[in-house]
DNA sequence: GGCGTTATACTCGGATACCACGTGTCCGAGTACCCCCGG
DNA sequence: CCGGGGGTACTCGGACACGTGGTATCCGAGTATAACGCC
């Protein structure tokens, strides 16, 4: 079981996005430049954003992208699941109802138990990463990396 | 971020052994066509759960896979574990440090917010598959499957 | 009949190909800005 | 001086190769069994 590594892109973009002031955009290209990640890459994972509704993309010159909602309201586990997908990692496919020692149907009429622990884990996980905001983690930061973000973000919108 | 196929057979195969006699083995042979999945990659992962010391297996005539201790002492996180590996799906490169946007060393003194968080909701997955253990699978199931592999596992070791 | 030896058949364990997903890259469609021109 | 139109440069979004890890398979090393011959 693996994250992609871009998720860790998308955490990181997605928490120097919330610090912008409000209204104003950031480029994909501005934001690889600040983390030293492939461009076209990146912009390919914010694409991703965009369509679940996290972020907002605008084209043109000044254009870019910003928070879809204020940062109280976007949980880590938003930005994970839409880079990631929001399936469970454990997927059941019957294996109790296959092979010589298969079960019969009328066996089966409650969920496999060890689906429904699987199940329950990945909830426990869920719940977890839905329990912290971007502003959590804005509010986190030390007042220095706060300020020359401050510096570095206007400087590009300029 | 998926999990092995492999998993699903892992934990069914599991719960099939601790339902076998004090002593008593199950070949890699056997179990693969009791649920209709490949034999020597079966195998392949139940090596790994040997390795892990859930499993312990015999060479030879009757020979095979029997558990290392009781059916109590084996938890779901153990078998996950053994055939997934125990590492953090998230993995944190201090992209903090990387680019044009690079915070110093001096700013980084307390851990990555996001990788703290990441991190907890790994702990919160692990303690939810640690808090269930094969018995509980066992109980659980009805007792018309547990007569029926009763008789399958008898006729294989009969 | 009992015991040692040998051959056997069965088991696990690791080394070897194949395939899908994640990674990395590129180019095209679309749009807001800016400059220029005319009134 | 003000308004409109066109060019331009910049943006995102989707389509195209490459590499690593999971999937599937095979064959060899090792051992308890069972038969066999000898005492």
């Amino acid at each position: 079981m693996k994250l992609p590594e871009t998720s860790e892109w998308v955490l990181h973009t997605a928490a120097v996005i919330a610090q912008l002031p409000p209204g104003a955009t950031v480029s994909g290209a501005q934001l690889s430049e600040h983390f030293g990640v492939p461009g076209p890459y990146l912009s390919k994972q914010l694409a991703k954003l965009v369509r679940a509704g996290v972020l907002i993309g605008s084209t043109g010159p000044r254009g870019g992208f910003r928070l879809a909602r204020a940062p109280e309201h976007v949980s880590i586990l938003d930005l994970v699941a839409a880079v990631d997908g929001a399936g469970d990692p454990y997927v059941c496919r019957e294996l109790r109802q296959r092979g010589r020692g298969a079960a019969r149907p009328e066996d089966c009429t409650t969920p496999c138990a060890l689906a429904s622990v699987m199940r329950e884990a990945h909830e426990a996980w869920r719940a977890s990463l839905a329990a912290v905001t971007l502003a959590d983690i804005v509010a986190g930061l030390p007042d220095s990396v706060l300020e020359k973000n401050r510096r570095l973000l206007l400087a590009a919108t300029g």
